[in-house]
DNA sequence: CCCTATTTGTTCGTATGTATC
DNA sequence: TGATACATACGAACAAATAGG
């Protein structure tokens, strides 16, 4: 702990103690002394260097969290968010494409995969009967490294016979799809809800379980509007950012 | 407990219990003896009437709520979920027409408002410069007479002097808008996010504290595309669903 | 698996200064 | 002047999540 921390701080000026608590920090993230992903003292050290109260530190760290400056997690500590991912919902929304276009690389891994029968969900979106084989997919999806995707694709079996295969080879479903002779393809619709990881949901996207996940189901479909693939994604709601374009 | 319960059960066929379960709770809500909104028997008395442990009915009900056909809440019971909202994002958002083309009535109230200094990311946004004059309203928004929604507005003052006496006389933006001269207006962009209710956003909403809120922020223009206003909207994630047609 | 240390989260209570009626 | 409400600030204790042995 740096001695010039003193001397920060000035009672009695008119300005809330914990609003220059807040200034002080925001400007040492600004000037790099505190970088995205850094954790900062913890609320107890910050307060002894500060020679204030801990609840005085948490209301300036918890305006800093509300702007979306800090992500605080409990047990671990607080850090310096990083930037944010926006991911583009749109008619061409690809994975990959989504993340070089930010100046992301993007990874894939190919969790699981398993034949189904289609539920009455899925073979209506999908346009099967029910009891139609399908396949499942499970994916994790990663952006510089970190986890900010896991998703399952329903595909029918009968239109993509080998898709695993592709799959495995290409990591890519744009790639696979082409493979098995799906040149290009559109999203239809998307919904998007949130609600608490289940599972074991937090632990792929390794963020905490008290973080909410983005949900989002989606029909993509060929360029003749046959739906192709019906996939539901878990975005960690900390790293991604939903962005519609009208 | 009717005594009819008993026999819906069949162990040692293969099928697990708790599954059993859920198809008969499943299909009594098909049925309608449970109707959305309604409260189950706790898991204590469904146990007793089943003669099965607590846990293979928490096994079936934490299914059913991951389907989300039910609403767990702490300390309060397990209730049959309502229909959601399917929200639409699209060059015409609005909210009594969205809420209109699903049948539903919308209903709004003015909170509070209050006059700001545009702070840089505002005055981005709305292309003013910083420093110069915004109207904040706060809005609740209902469907059926339940808090599906609440929202910030921001607008630039020297556009819309009288916004607020609009908003009082017609509880509508849209007609707000129009009062003050802008006929028509797009949606330009929307992001969205997730996050835990902060402050009192819950209790506006109306939700338990353990579910998340879908926040939005957005823009929206006028014909020129010249940006009239810029919104954040806290969206109960119980109860709404975003959707995004391409 | 238990146990412990660390760190954040929550809830009490107390006191003070300031603005308002 | 008093009464009241509100935001600020401090203190203590405990709860809950995390990490490591």
């Amino acid at each position: 702990m740096a001695a010039g921390e003193q001397g920060t701080l000035n009672r009695g000026t008119g300005v809330a103690l914990w609003r220059q608590i807040q200034q002080h920090l925001e400007a040492q993230i600004d000037s790099g002394r505190f970088k995205p992903g850094d954790r900062l003292p913890t609320e107890f050290e910050l307060a002894e260097t500060l020679s204030v109260n801990r609840h005085t530190v948490r209301r300036a760290l918890s305006e800093m969290e509300e702007k979306g400056l800090l992500r605080v997690e409990q047990g671990r500590g607080t850090f310096v968010h990083e930037a944010v991912i926006a991911y583009n919902l749109g008619k061409r929304t690809r994975f990959s494409a989504n993340l070089a276009s930010i100046g992301r690389t993007a990874g894939h891994k190919l969790l699981t995969w398993r034949q189904e029968e289609a539920d009455p969900n899925v073979a209506k979106l999908l346009c099967l009967r029910k009891g139609a084989p399908v396949i499942v997919v499970e994916t994790l999806n990663s952006a510089d490294g970190r986890p900010v995707s896991y998703a399952e694709h329903y595909l029918a079996k009968a239109l993509f016979p080998d898709i695993v295969t592709h799959l495995q080879e290409s990591q890519s479903l744009t790639k696979a799809f082409a493979a098995q002779g799906i040149a290009d393809y559109e999203r239809k619709w998307t919904r998007v809800t949130a609600r608490m990881p289940q599972g074991n949901e937090a632990e792929l996207l390794m963020q905490p379980r008290s973080r909410p996940v983005l949900v989002t189901e989606s029909i993509d479909a060929d360029t003749t509007g046959m739906p192709i693939s019906y996939g539901i994604s878990r975005f960690a709601s900390d790293w991604v950012q939903l962005v519609i374009e009208n």
